[in-house]
DNA sequence: CCTAAATTGAGACTAAATATCACTACCTAG
DNA sequence: CTAGGTAGTGATATTTAGTCTCAATTTAGG
């Protein structure tokens, strides 16, 4: 893979993705992934909307976000109220560290609960087959502005 | 703790959790106490509801179930496609293996997996303060009735 | 440039859940 | 055993989140 030149926006890392899958630039996309790109946050599918032109119609923002989770480029994460947010992904299969108090997110890393769960599972006499994980907690900077909070 | 007189029916011990609790005992709440106790899978509010007398109405079963996972005696569980079903709760914190092929769900025990996500957590600077698993899969049953599927 | 095929967006529609609020039934103090 | 304050109820309207349809538009490629 040769070097790309200057390092490329998240927008421009999204736009190619869809392009190497086969799907079409257009204008609507341009928008979604500019703006998408520039998220700070998990965000849901109606806040992604309120910041997009009114030109751009709920169907294809709600298209958009499915593709884009298809290719991988975003993932779902499951809120602990249970509000579906999307994010930018990094990986393949991993999981969150979603900060209740300001609603960063890390990528869960060096862990290795298939190995356990496939073995609990295994005792239980159930075959696995995937699994979904959310972890909830403060991330290093909010544990530290409200210490013991609870 | 003295024992109970005759296994106590689930419904009965939904509406002494809900007495206890402060919660008045009325003619809906038993119906639906009842309907719940027979639940022989997780199901959906609305799948609750079909099952009702139509004179129980939506607002009730809601708030009905509401304040029964509040007091534990529900749990929600997630299915994969994201739907949001409920179930009878046996534990406090406990996690669930979903047979995705007939629906089935078992509680996940003697799984260490708080240990694990705490150590992690505590890598990425994290204070845990909660977290949300399911496992999907096929029972032993469903496993041995179409044996390597994928 | 031309054209087939992909994509779009308005808007109708569905489903799940919440909010409102007048009414009802529970339960206890008298 | 009755009264009455309060918790609870249910009809209905509303919100939220998302899907579906389809005519019109845009794109990519020759």
């Amino acid at each position: 893979m040769p070097l790309k030149k200057r390092t490329p926006s998240a927008a421009d890392q999204i736009l190619e993705t869809l392009e190497e899958r086969g799907y079409r630039s257009t204008a609507p996309r341009r928008t979604l992934a500019a703006i998408i790109g520039s998220q700070q946050r998990h965000f849901t599918a109606e806040a992604l909307r309120r910041q997009l032109p009114p030109a751009i119609g709920r169907a294809t923002v709600y298209r958009t976000l499915k593709i884009l989770v298809e290719s991988g480029v975003l993932c779902r994460v499951m809120l602990e109220d249970g509000d579906l947010h999307y994010q930018l992904s990094h990986r393949g299969h991993h999981h969150h560290l979603l900060c209740v108090h300001c609603g960063a997110s890390q990528d869960l890393t060096g862990c290795d609960i298939q190995d356990v769960l496939t073995a609990t599972s295994a005792r239980h006499g159930f075959e696995l087959s995937g699994h979904w994980l959310e972890v909830y907690g403060r991330c290093r900077q909010c544990a530290q502005q409200t210490p013991a909070a609870a």
